[in-house]
DNA sequence: CCCTGATTCGC
DNA sequence: GCGAATCAGG
């Protein structure tokens, strides 16, 4: 398989979305998932929350050479003393979990949007309190207190952008339109949510509402975690 | 062991 | 440029 143009766009779109590698590949098929990542660093876009990198010591001074190949004696291209020890790093940054990072980001409470009226909840359990960006948290159990004051805000804009008349392809993606998957990528109808994001997060307000969920006291989970990009592929 | 992303290096 | 092999943390 070679990096066609429409390839190397959906991986753009799903690294920057946030799958991991090895559901590109498997998404994208007859590539590997160190191929996708490679791709995905010739491309240049990279950062994104390693476990190896997460934690970078100030020291990292010895570095054991593993690469038993070539150890020339004369100019080993590793040697760097300064490296980025320069400043110590005052923040360092936690490997952040998939939900925490986010919500934690967000503007401290008053934030809240629930104020006036509160949603009609159709097919939701229960609200127990409302996210940092404006979508609703729910869980059986109402461990949570509700958030109180909830300074009259404008309620959380999920207007439906104009052009999802039609449906929202891998192309049509922003960071202004949900990302959530609709169906899984290859299949005819195959498409993406597209309305409007909740400011702040890659997914619509109700799309949050299912990426973001209060966690649960164990054994009380809610059995189905909706996962984007459809998750595991059943073939 | 499984997963993850990063890096290296022969092709 | 590509990606398997390898590394290394969770």
């Amino acid at each position: 398989m070679s990096w066609t143009d429409e390839r190397i766009a959906t991986l753009r779109k799903m690294w920057e979305g946030g799958a991991t590698a090895s559901e590109i590949a498997t998404e994208l098929g007859g590539v590997s998932r160190n191929a996708v990542i490679g791709k995905a660093h010739r491309l240049g876009l990279k950062a994104r929350p390693s476990p190896v990198k997460a934690n970078e010591k100030k020291k990292a001074a010895a570095p054991a050479p593993k690469k038993p190949a070539a150890p020339p004696p004369a100019a080993p291209r590793v040697a760097e003393p300064a490296e980025r020890a320069a400043p110590v790093q005052p923040a360092e940054r936690p490997a952040p979990s998939a939900a925490a990072p986010v919500a934690a980001r967000a503007e401290p409470a008053a934030e809240s949007a629930a104020s006036s009226q509160p949603m009609p909840s159709d097919n939701l359990p229960k609200i127990v309190s409302v996210g940092p960006g404006g979508f609703l948290r729910q869980g059986p159990g109402d461990q949570q207190a509700p958030i109180p004051p909830a300074p009259p805000r404008r309620l959380v804009p999920a207007k439906p952008s104009p052009d999802i008349a039609g449906k929202t392809s891998l192309l049509d993606l922003s960071d202004k339109v949900c990302r959530w998957p609709m169906g899984h990528p290859g299949e005819p109808d195959f498409h993406f949510c597209g309305n409007a994001v909740n400011p702040g997060f890659p997914y619509c307000v109700e799309h949050c509402g299912r990426a973001y969920q209060a966690q649960l006291p164990r054994g009380v989970r809610r059995p189905p975690p909706p996962l984007p990009f459809g998750g595991p592929r059943v073939r």
